[in-house]
RNA sequence: AUCGCAAGCCGUCUUAUCGUCUCGUCUCGAUGCAACUCGAGGUCGGGAAGGAAAGUCCGGGCAGCAUAGAGCAUCGUACUUCCUAACAGGAAGGCCUUGACGUUAACCGUCAGGGACAGAAAGUGCCACAGAAAACAAACUACUCUCGACCGAUUUUUUCGGGCGGAGAAAAGGUGAAAAGGUGAGGUAAGAGCUCACCGCUUUGAUGGUGACAUCAAAGGCACGGUAAACCUUACGAGCUGAAAGGCCAAAUAAGCCCCGAUCUUUGGUGCGCUCUCACCAAGACGCGAGUCUGUCGAGGCGGGUAGGCUGAUUGAUGCUGAUGGCGACAUCAGUACCAGAUAAAUGAUAAGAGCCUGACGGCAACGUUAGGAACAGAACCCGGCUUACAGGCUUGCUUUUUUU
RNA sequence: GGCUCCGUAGUACAAUGGAUAGUAUUUCAGAUUCCGAUUCUGAAGAUACAGGUUCGAUUCCUGUCGGGGCUA
């Protein structure tokens, strides 16, 4: 597997793991990003998933290039993450208006540093 | 050539690096006698959003449930004929209507639009304000005198005027969206379809047309204001629920408790929203009875448990090309193609170039340089329509202005 | 994805198809007060948008736009 490659098994999809990361993870706003983290115990993997509300983007053409923009920043930073703790993920953006992919990009490269400084828990 | 309108069509492309999904193929691994099974991967090959994918406004396919018959209710549709799997869609036609042009006193004709266009002589309701009156036509003002008595003038008779009573008639009355056939002539005390001509209306008949309807003729004599996108009537149609439907596998099962209702035979219940017919179903004990207990059936709540995968699901009323039939929507036949299949949800990011549009500069022009822009919008079971959004381009028709022949 | 309901002043609600769209509150101005509050007087402010039916539409019909609710 290629260090840029994104496959399935890295994304977040099981209802009780994110119920879980929403009731029981941290969080830090980054703007235009939220970002939700907990540690992951069901996977080798880290595993993330990408969230905008269709309240604030109310067509589909909108919120889908904005979760692809999200996912091609993390896509290709997501080597500098450490494996020391495996995360679970949540990357949603709360900004009211859509950004271009630079802001993007240095938006998802100083979550993963403020990660990555995080000391792995018990 | 230019300006605008309408209809139809198209709605960016190429390369490089990294990456996503899917189908095939190959390699490796696991189980194994063997694999058609499962998993991981590759310098491998093919494919990957739209004209509206949108709104969810109609109609179907498909699936499950329900389904004894009749009537009613509810909902929908509404000029005619046709197309279609079906439709509130489409095609052709009829009628009404708006505008322009032609000719004119009009009728009429041509062109371009618009029309939810069944029934108002089955019934009910409503018609504000204004106006005499708003719907069985009657009252009021004004009108007339083949009438009556009275008063005044003249005063012999007669004649004139006045109000009162009576009779006639429904023509006039500033309003209003709408005023009870219209115009003209006759007629009359005054008038009136009272009579006549033309127009309009209604009825009947004939002819043409599949039909909506049209044309012609005769008769009736004016009754019949508007509103059905008010209730309603008539005709026709409609069972309900939607892929979070449904099916299979795996996992997990849980009894128990509370509460309400029904239940034992001249009655009650169930069966489709209601009624009728019809069919089916319906316990024991105690007690005179009311009722109580046990049981059965049904609805709800508490408690406890699972919420993962496969399928449905991408070959279809399918697309393209041609021929034939039809005014046309469309149909039939032949050939050819396989063209997304995700599921916390796949098409992206970066860079370069080509073409397109706009502005500036240079140039007579072709064109060059430079700066910027590229719409509406993302499949969610699948189709047929409708509606709405849309930068820019192409074709056809009409129109405005101008030039040449 | 599917079903369903609703849009009236800044806010919460009214209004048989009949014209000046009403009530409370808010805002502004004035009066009262030494200054405020309260009170009184006056003013401003709306039928989501576009068509249609009707003499006449907040109301009836159609289509857009927006918002809410329900649904394993």
């Amino acid at each position: 597997m290629g260090q840029f490659s994104f496959h399935k098994s890295e994304r977040l999809k099981k209802e009780k793991q994110i119920k879980e990361l929403f009731n029981k993870g941290s969080s830090f706003n980054l703007y235009p990003l939220r970002v939700l983290y907990f540690p992951n115990s069901a996977s080798e993997r880290h595993q993330i998933l990408f969230s905008v509300p269709s309240r604030t983007f109310k067509k589909a053409v909108d919120r889908n290039r904005l979760k692809r923009r999200m996912r091609e920043a993390y896509r290709l930073n997501k080597s500098s993450l450490l494996d020391a703790q495996k995360w679970m993920i949540g990357l949603i953006y709360t900004a009211r208006e859509t950004t271009d992919y630079s802001k993007i990009e240095t938006a998802v490269v100083r979550a993963i540093e403020k990660l990555n400084s995080i000391p792995p828990s018990g």
